[in-house]
DNA sequence: TTGTCGGCGATTCGCCGACAA
DNA sequence: TTGTCGGCGAATCGCCGACAA
């Protein structure tokens, strides 16, 4: 488990094991311990074992880790040690579940923004880009995602790229298909496997899942192994950026970007088209003065 | 001119002609002033008047609004009041120049990993989202840039969109052609009209410049500054993100991203296809495994 | 065994006038 | 007129044992 105030009570059977023996003569048993994250960075801490009853504990630079993770209650650390006595640690994250009375809010706010879309006038939407519930898409990611023959009962993964460390990924199955004036935007209902009974329930856009497939036994070119490393891998390349849960957001926000610009009245690339909450928008002059505001809060 | 330790000296020029004016009879003469950003936000700052000889302040709330604003020494701040009385803030950022010798060793590390893209051989290249020196750029940019016959003495400018508020524009005149093997990469040199002269002459890829066509004195459609409006706002939507200097910047970094994760074994987008250092990179299975790092530091 | 609390000393932060450029 | 310095009190931070769950 995870962090406290100040300093960080290491479990006694996790430091017998795994960090080196102290000095138990001494008054105030001290080492500092190189440990290693997922990164490569090198963390010094200072591992005391102190108070009444005596028990083990991170002190100094701890509070810079929990700060630099943006770690929360809740949140677990897995210390490893290899063979050559290096120590490794790893974060594993608390998964954080949105209560549907928001889930509801954001829903009637998109909804109204894309009457309007379809209508060609103004809207406006508040855009959180690390919220991971995002709108402006590629059309051709929206279009991949439809080709699928969504039913209920399928079941259905996605990878949560938690802020900066570990991925981990989610499994659910899909207990209901809403499609309001057919329309993608979060066209199906997923139930996930983990989570509370109130809150594992939510509605997603189809980009945003992949169809879990069933592995057959066979021998396959890309075993299922060699597949989770190479989605730890990519993780690791980007997760300096520290966003979202979902990991097309960047090219999200991009996008985003793109059409804000493009919206105020730049003619370089009239061209290009996105969806926008699944309905098709060209972008360039012929748009009123839509407003976009982004915020980084949440 | 702007900060020093603690707390901000305000000219007292500006301070009579904007602030309410203040009761100088007592011992401490002090108000709140309620200040808007170009983001709409309100800062509380306390102003007082005080020292020997006197002199206006801000103390409180300062410090948290340099360090929101990320100001350095050299920044300027506009202050305006409207004829409602309502105070307004605006941030004037200095100028950074890249020192040559940077610039040199960049350009030596991009040459090398473009020759070994050319022959689909490994490559591995430090990426900073944040220096605003990109060359994984949309291949209909790069082309759309190459169009225009560019030449010595055409005057050019970039938007520098500093950090998170004021946007401002540079201009300068291309004072050479340089293009190695006839790629576009910092196929331009140009010298921008500010900085000191030992460090104003950089070279640039064309799609991170504009041509700065003379506007003639007939009647356009868009006239200048309503031109420059238009920049302001969008500065003023995208500036949260607060990176790069160059407004594309955002676009690029996710192209990486998709590049990065199709490198992986991503069959989804083979079609998919980007100039890397102006050569043209389809992304798929067929090139072996090179590395892109990323780093936000810098 | 381990989470939380109060205490304490060291450090930092916020705010001031004294200078001097 | 205005940038920088030292000083001071307040607030925070780092680290500890005392509890109790």
């Amino acid at each position: 488990d995870a962090n406290n105030g100040g300093a960080f009570s290491v479990p006694s059977k996790c430091a017998k094991l795994i960090f080196p023996p102290l000095d138990l003569e001494a008054k105030l048993p001290t080492q500092e311990l190189s440990i290693t994250d997922l990164h490569g960075n090198v963390w010094e801490f200072r591992h005391v074992y102190r108070g009444n009853p005596k028990r083990h504990m991170f002190t100094h630079n701890w509070s810079q880790f929990v700060d630099q993770k943006k770690l929360v209650g809740g949140d677990s650390l897995i210390f490893m040690k290899n063979s050559a006595g290096e120590i490794y640690v790893r974060i594993h994250r608390v998964k954080k579940f949105a209560t549907p009375a928001v889930l509801q809010k954001n829903e009637l706010v998109v909804m109204e923004a894309v009457k309007l879309a379809e209508k060609n006038e103004a809207f406006e939407v508040v855009y959180y880009p690390t919220a991971g519930d995002n709108f402006v898409v590629d059309a051709k990611v929206v279009e991949d995602a439809m080709k699928i023959n969504w039913n209920c009962g399928m079941r259905v993964k996605r990878s949560l790229n938690n802020d900066d460390s570990s991925i981990s990924l989610q499994h659910g199955t899909i207990t209901n298909l809403c499609a309001p004036s057919n329309r993608p935007w979060h066209m199906l209902q997923v139930k996930w496997d983990e989570g509370k009974v109130s809150e594992n329930t939510i509605q997603v856009n189809p980009w945003q899942i992949e169809y879990n497939f069933v592995v057959p036994t066979l021998h396959l070119q890309c075993p299922p192994t060699k597949k989770l490393k190479v989605a730890e891998d990519s993780a690791l390349l980007s997760d300096i950026q520290g966003d979202s849960s979902i990991p097309m957001i960047e090219f999200q926000h991009s996008a985003m970007e793109k059409f804000v610009d493009a919206n105020n009245c730049d003619t370089k690339n009239v061209t290009r088209s996105f969806k926008l909450f699944g309905t098709i928008i060209q972008v360039g002059n012929d748009l009123p003065n839509s407003e976009i505001k982004e915020d980084d809060s949440c």
